[in-house]
DNA sequence: AAACTTATGTTCGCATATCGAACTTATTGA
DNA sequence: TCAATAAGTTCGATATGCGAACATAAGTTT
C-alpha cells in the first residue's frame, strides 16, 4: 500500500479538504480578486458549496472579504512556509545566487522538480529587466523546456525519466521548442553527459539560461540552479566562456559550505 | 451578515477544510518531516483521521512520502503564490531594499499586518548574519514588539488600534519588552507624529530596527519597510541620522514609482 | 528467537457534516 | 421602475468523514 495514492472516490479520500485547497488556489495573478459567483464558475462548484468554503477559508483567516469581493491574505505564505524553513541550505544559496547577479547583471534562481515542472524555490532577480520581475519563489514552469527542468530530468532514475517522457505533452511556445519526447531523451541524455543545460528560447522569445545541479556535501541534490539572460543581449560565447564556469563555481561553493 | 465571521459548528463551517488545513501548517521548521503518529499527536488528532488527511494531501501532490515519514513537497508554495502575484509592486520594492543591502550593509524587509502579527512579504537579507539568515518570506512576529508592526499599528483606523490593545497579550521577550497596553499606545501615537518606529531590543537581545509605512502612488498603504541592525554594532545616532533618511528615501521612491 | 512496544493499516457502523435545489433578498444597471 | 444578476438562506437527503476496534508490521529489548 505503501505507492498507492488515493483517489477521489476511495473512502479515506477526504473531498471537502480537495475541494478547499481549490478554492484557495483558484486566485491567481489575473484574478487576485472574485466575487463568489465568480469563483464558483472557475471551480464549476455549485454556488452554496463554494460559499461555504470561503467563508470557512475567512474564518481561517486565509482570505479577506471586501464587500462582494474576496481575496487571499499573507496567512496564505504560511503554509508553504514550512517547506521554506525546511531546508536551511536556502539561505546560503540565497547569498551565492545574489552574487552572481551582482557580478553578472543576470537574474539566477534555484529550482526543484515537481511533477512535470519545476518551482522557484529561491530567486535573485536582476534589477530593471522585465522577465525578471514576473518570476517568484512559487512560480512553475515545464520542466521539458526549462534549463534547470532538463538538469533536474537528468538526475532521474531511468525508470522515472522514461515515465516522464511517457507522459509529457510537448507545446510549441516558439518555433525553436523541442517537438518530440525522442529529441527532448537525446538532450538530456547530453546533460547528462556534460553536466549543464543550455535552452535558448524554447520557453520564451529572447530567453537564455544555462543551469547546473546542484547538491549539499553529503550529496543530496537540493535542486538546479540557473542563471537566465536575453538572447539579443548574451551570446553563446559568453554564456559557454563566463556563465557557465561562474554558475559551476557556485554550485560548488555550495557543496563545500554544506554537508 | 457580511462582517460576521462564521465559527466551528456553524452549519456552513466546514470542518473537514479546516482540519485538513491544520495538518499542512504542523510542519515547521522543526518538523520539516514526521510520521503519521507525530502528526497525529501534534494535532490532537484521531490516529485515522489524520491519516486521511495526510494521504489525500499525498494525492493532491502537497505531501511526499518516505517509507513512514511524510514531509511537504514545493508544491505547498503554490498556495501562497497568487497572494505574492498579486501585487506588482513587490518586484519593485525588492529592488529598492536590496539597494539598502548593498549600501548599508544591513537587513532590509517589507512587511505586512495579518491579525495580532506582521508577516514579512519582501526581504532582503545581509550575508552573513544569523538574524538575518533566519527571517524569511512568510515568517510572522508579533506586531506589538516589531518597528514595521507598531507602523502598521499606527496606520489603523482608532476603533481597530483600540480593539487590537484590548486584546493583544503582552509578553517579556527582554528586559527592555514593552508591558502595557498604555505604554504601547503612546508609543504608537508618537511613531504617528513622527512618521517611523524604532523598536529596540524589545522581542531579542541586539535586535534594533527603524521602520516606516510605505505606500503606492495611489495613496494605498502597501506595507511597512524596516531596516534592522544589531545594537553593538549600529549606535541610535546612525540609526536616526543614516539610516532612517535612508529608508524614507526607499519609501519616497517606490511612491514614486507605483501608481 | 521470543516477547514486548510502537507504529501503521484497515474495516465498518453510524452520526452528522456537507451537498445542492429551491426559495428569498439585495444590488446593479438600463 | 424593472429586469438581470448576485448573494443569502434553508433544510431534507445522503454521502462523507469519524473513530473505535481489531489486524498486521516494524523495531527494540531481553
Amino acid at each position: 500500500m505503501d505507492d498507492q495514492i488515493l483517489k477521489p472516490g476511495d473512502r479515506d479520500y477526504v473531498g471537502a479538504l480537495a475541494s478547499g485547497l481549490e478554492v484557495l488556489q483558484v486566485f491567481d495573478a489575473e484574478h487576485p480578486r472574485m466575487t463568489l459567483s465568480e469563483v464558483a464558475a472557475r471551480t464549476e462548484m455549485d454556488r452554496a458549496k463554494a460559499r461555504r468554503f470561503l467563508l470557512t477559508l475567512h474564518a481561517l483567516g486565509f482570505i479577506k472579504r471586501n464587500g462582494r469581493q474576496f481575496e487571499l491574505t499573507p496567512r496564505v505564505l504560511q503554509l508553504g512556509y514550512a517547506y521554506q524553513a525546511s531546508n536551511q541550505y536556502r539561505a546560503v544559496i540565497q547569498q551565492y545566487l545574489e552574487d552572481i547577479t551582482a557580478e553578472l547583471g543576470e537574474s539566477s534562481s534555484l529550482a526543484v522538480l515537481d511533477g512535470d515542472d519545476v518551482v522557484y524555490v529561491v530567486r535573485s532577480s536582476a534589477r530593471h529587466r522585465l522577465m525578471a520581475i514576473t518570476l517568484s519563489v512559487g512560480t512553475r514552469l515545464p520542466a521539458a523546456y526549462t534549463s534547470m527542468g532538463r538538469v533536474l530530468l537528468a538526475q532521474l532514475p531511468e525508470p522515472e525519466l522514461d515515465a516522464f517522457l511517457a507522459r509529457v505533452k510537448l507545446e510549441a511556445f516558439t518555433a525553436f521548442s523541442i517537438h518530440s519526447a525522442d529529441a527532448l531523451k537525446k538532450d538530456i541524455i547530453k546533460v547528462r553527459k556534460q553536466g549543464y543545460s543550455i535552452v535558448d528560447q524554447e520557453l520564451d522569445s529572447g530567453l537564455r539560461s544555462v543551469a547546473v545541479p546542484v547538491f549539499a556535501g553529503n550529496g543530496e541534490l537540493l535542486g538546479a540552479i540557473n542563471i537566465s539572460t536575453n538572447a539579443a543581449r548574451v551570446d553563446m560565447d559568453t554564456l559557454l566562456g563566463v556563465y557557465l564556469p561562474r554558475l559551476q563555481q557556485a554550485a560548488e561553493a555550495v557543496r563545500r559550505t554544506t554537508h
